[in-house]
DNA sequence: TAGAGAAATGACCGGCAGTCATACAAACGA
DNA sequence: TCGTTTGTATGACTGCCGGTCATTTCTCTA
């Protein structure tokens, strides 16, 4: 009697078409000249039955988001597995969320029009509609923790020196990409240099960071102390 | 004939009432919680009224922000103008900075709802109302000149190292601060360390930065190159 | 095939940004 | 002093949105 097992994939079925839906009238005319109701039609339902998948417009943007990120993170995962130097790594880290930010536009501007606190404070009832909030959570953690192993490579091999916990350190890189990103992806900066692009500016950060990181405390005369 | 001028001034001073209101409102209730109609009635006005002080609520956001901006910028001119080393200087920007972003809540939550590009494309005839996003372009241009500043002194005092254009450092480095604040303050990530505040994470970040720009090229014997 | 339970529907609600015909008041000219 | 003009203020109104829920439609089962 598979018919329960029949009907959760066709809720999942449907669930996935709604989001591809989504996604197709956001990347047409925009995030925020898509409502409800569109995607509703786009996907031949009416627009009560999105609330039957998601219980926001919120959440349906962040189910999206997850799962593109998922792609990004499996990414990183592999390059960080790889057999490069940890320098190395990192470049190609980054190269990696750089293309990931040009072939998912949607990404980052979605990311500044959801409250992720909200999304998983209220996420706690409920079992039956998917853990959105959850699932961003993990993903994240996913992808500090590559970060950390990066580093770790890096200061057992002898070429990274780190003054601050793994963690910050990290943490620090990552908002640093992150930040820059959602700052140029939104235009919420006045053009100051449109000759530069998005790719070399990240590549210039991270190459600072490296900087930053095989810089050895026991090779100089003055430290910087605050 | 006075005229003139007395209506200039009455105008001008009614367009700082309506953001003095707008602020009072924001800061206890949130920004998404606060409507044109309760600006207006917080001001006194009928709502019609704020339309002829500003095009549609974001040129109000983006107003308040660049009122709120001038603050800034004219605190990290004044760091830029002390004559402290070029690395302390870092931080000191960095502390005005953070004291901004922690005291004035509002300033990097309203960014992320603001178009900036949006609000300079479609300023360009209009003159009677004041040119809100050529104001927030010119506080943008002040504060990387302060940065560029800034990092002159360390390369003409032998303590900073750039190997790319002043200007593109100078971007890299406010990219990342704005970035950070961007999203801490907007909750765009799930907690991960709770227990890390914005200060130290900023003022990690620009001993990373520092750290980066004092790296010698000639004291050292492997190259980052990618 | 009856009917119970699940899924889908769309009219409806409250609230919003932004508009515009109308009303008002202050300065001006005679 | 009194029309006239000019700039300012008003708030009812429009169109749209996110979200709800009583009702309908479908589907499985006994």
């Amino acid at each position: 009697m598979g018919v329960q097992e029949r009907k959760e994939r066709e809720r999942e079925q449907r669930r996935h078409d709604i989001l591809e839906s989504a996604r197709h009238m956001f990347i047409q005319h925009g995030i925020h000249q898509v409502s409800m109701e569109k995607i509703a039609v786009e996907a031949e339902l009416a627009k009560g039955t999105l609330y039957l998948y998601f219980r926001n417009r919120d959440e349906l943007l962040m189910a999206l988001v997850s799962e593109e990120m998922e792609v990004l993170v499996a990414e990183l995962e592999r390059v960080a597995a790889s057999k490069y130097r940890a320098d190395r790594k990192i470049l190609r880290g980054v190269e990696a969320f750089y293309t990931f930010a040009t072939e998912h536009q949607l990404f980052y501007q979605v990311m500044t029009q959801v409250n992720v606190q909200s999304m998983i404070d209220g996420a706690s009832s409920e079992g039956s509609i998917a853990e959105v909030g959850e699932r961003f959570h993990t993903l994240n953690q996913r992808m500090y923790a590559v970060m950390a192993s990066i580093l770790q490579q890096g200061v057992d091999s002898g070429i990274f020196y780190l003054s601050s916990p793994i963690e910050h350190v990290g943490l620090q890189f990552l908002l640093m990409l992150k930040g820059t990103v959602v700052i140029l992806r939104n235009n919420m900066l006045p053009p100051l240099w449109p000759s530069l692009n998005l790719r070399d500016i990240l590549l210039d950060q991270a190459q600072m960071f490296i900087r930053a990181l095989s810089y050895d405390p026991r090779r100089t005369e003055h430290d910087n102390e605050h």
